[in-house]
DNA sequence: GTCTATAATACGATAGAC
DNA sequence: GTCTATCGTATTATAGAC
């Protein structure tokens, strides 16, 4: 019997990627638990609730981003962090055109099951616009605030119809006249 | 006793309204039958499942959309109509900011509960995109098409951080920019 | 067509042995 | 820490009288 698992770990991935590609009300804990290789009853010696779990999904997906800024952070200007980060979005056309799941959509889906998970989610999106209004006041602009929430508004808008028209080439063209 | 009630248009406007606060999975169909006047039991004389109703409620909003539209048209220019219907968007920025819930985020909430749902909620994004594309290409837009995905994408990813930052301004905000 | 039960099921959560 | 079994409850859906 080890002193550590990775049990936590697991199950916080496998949520992560059920609820991305199923949403938070129909992914099942005994779903996570089995994609993780846990059993149901065992899960909950590491999340008290369904909410927690989602919490803890959402911590990661956090950090995930600031690391993902982090890394662009070595770019020499904003303008090419900003571009950085778009390309970054276009990478991943694929699974967004599939599931369709910003981080951010599940924020609509939630409010009952964990008071904090809607906070929580909402953080995840006014982060970004945070960064990318920091990047446009780097560049002297006066409207950097309007203009950090409408880029991240238009990649939230662009992935929605993505999804809806399930072609990946719409992020890859979209997202390319945001970099003009 | 009516050979005929109105209680299938009834249980359609409280399905919509319910579903457009709380989202569909969070919507229980006593919920709806109690808004609508209607017995739990009775309401599924009317529609065989839940996702039966869900169907009938976005053919409801499809419809709204296509008046609306009608509507529109009288305008004298694509222009116009353009802005007529950011216009419409910017009417309704209260119950934008408090719902946050336009009518194409709905499909990434289902899929299980009834097969067809999701296509139709992907259809009334894809009628706006068609319809806006209209008017670029009637202004003689080369790029027409793109322009019209990137109108309702645009407008979808307002409304949704709208709804994270919890302010109607954003959508007033942001809605007059793309109106330039 | 409408109603009041109630069946059937799905799911979050817990109990308790190991 | 981990497991199996099970409870409690919410909710979809059906049965059957009227």
């Amino acid at each position: 019997m080890p002193r550590t698992s990775d049990k936590r770990e697991r199950l916080i991935t496998a949520g992560r990627e059920r609820i991305d590609s199923k949403g938070f009300n129909r992914t099942t804990l005994a779903d996570i638990a089995e994609a993780s290789g846990v059993a149901l009853g065992n899960a909950y010696y590491y999340f008290r609730t369904k909410g927690d779990l989602l919490d803890a999904v959402f911590s990661a997906e956090t950090d995930d981003f600031r690391e993902r800024i982090a890394a662009i952070g070595k770019h020499g200007s904003p303008r090419a962090r900003l571009q950085a980060f778009l390309d970054s979005v276009i990478d991943s056309k694929e699974p967004i055109a599939r599931y369709g799941r910003p981080i951010g959509s599940l924020s609509q889906e939630m409010n009952k099951s964990s008071g904090s998970s809607r906070a929580r989610a909402n953080e995840g999106l006014i982060l970004r616009a945070q960064w990318a209004s920091e990047q446009f006041r780097a560049m002297g602009r006066t409207d950097a605030q309007d203009l950090g929430v409408w880029l991240i508004a238009s990649i939230q808008g662009v992935i929605f119809m993505a999804n809806a028209m399930a072609d990946p080439d719409v992020v890859e063209r979209q997202v390319g006249q945001l970099k003009a």
